[in-house]
DNA sequence: GTGGTCTAGACCACA
DNA sequence: GTGGTCTAGACCACA
């Protein structure tokens, strides 16, 4: 079972933490197709937040097509599915780029201290 | 001069868009320490903003150093300072890897595909 | 509850005098780590002013981090933590000074006068 | 004869740098009163400024009685004066105080410190 | 209910 | 001409 982490104090909203870590879950490999997450009520008491922020997270992930919701039987890993054209995706992709390369920079790192950060923090997330 | 373009209906505010770019551009060397940005009335005429808007951006990049504003002259890009303490620094530079790696995350991109589009986009600034 | 004061025709702007303000509370130990600040509509109300220049002043404070914002809930006192650089300390720290004695030099205030008044002030809140 | 520092990249306008330092200088005892100032446009090609720039500072010195202009001579310090009451001159010391302070505790500054500050910066200033 | 963003437009300070 | 501040008021995101 995924273990979620909240930073109430940080700029991100919640529910974008929650998004955040199912996705990089489903990366990792922690969630695979099919999978069942936690119940919005359970998980919404353990992490100590309204149970309408979970289910704000849990229906951004159903919109996207990451999850799926199976009536009365909770929420799962849905298959893979495209959502934007290639063309779309990369343009998206080089835009995220370029503004975390832009702040990197702003805070003074090279481009070695980039890649590190880069690399260190995705061996966390799949390492685990 | 640099080229500003901003996309309204986006969900990353207008001001934070200008922000962006300014950053960009030094990043990418079309701005240098010294040189002076559009004019703030200037730059949302051309925009399409309020000239608040850009005032904001301004005063975010003034208040972390990127810029300095000179009284009844204009703005200009600043020396480089370092601002923050090294634990802020790193506050951000997660803070900014997180919010990254969850973009690239929703676009389905594998740890493998987000270096790699890392690395080559840095050999693309610094080869310049 | 802290009291906010205002004085409009002043030359300091209004929404810094709402941050001396809610520094000066947190110095006086009237605010302390984790309260909460009242809500920036209410403020606004309270003091007759725009929405606006409660709420950059408290963005102002949240960025050099005296206070949190946390979504939805409203802005709270931060948790002391380091942000700026020494250098970038020092800078303001000089400004700061530079500011004070400027005024108190407008004032006739002798070498002396400053130190003992500085002096006896500190007194009095440590002894607090 | 007052040597004159700007610094056109801060945040303090130039005029009010220039007003400054001539309040530091008569309070340091190194301009007493009848001393004549430079003339407002050969300071304004040594501080390389705009001469309206300090026009302007000696202005705001004239207006509050601590420069007296003469007619074809020049600009001299003036006889002290009192310009406020005894309780207004108090109560904007206080403010000015408390500003002070709140700042230098935002900057993680100890009672001892803020003291050693504002003693080493006068005796600078006197000392000269 | 809470803060954040944005506009249109005014007025001020500075050079 | 340049940036900075402020208002009135709208609309949005979050919990």
């Amino acid at each position: 079972m995924i273990e979620f982490k909240i930073t109430p104090g940080g700029n991100r909203p919640i529910y974008q933490q929650v998004v955040d870590q199912v996705r990089a879950a489903i990366v990792s490999g922690e969630l695979s197709i099919g999978d069942p997450l936690p119940s919005v009520r359970g998980l919404a008491q353990q992490l100590v937040v309204n149970h309408n922020t979970v289910a704000k997270a849990f229906a951004e992930l159903v919109r996207d097509g990451t999850l799926e919701s199976r009536q009365g039987r909770g929420v799962f890993v849905a298959k893979r599915r495209n959502v934007f054209s290639a063309s779309e995706r990369k343009r998206r992709m080089s835009q995220a780029l370029d503004v975390f390369l832009a702040e990197m920079h702003a805070l003074d790192c090279s481009a070695d201290q980039i890649q590190e950060a880069v690399a260190s923090r995705l061996d966390q997330l799949t390492g685990k």
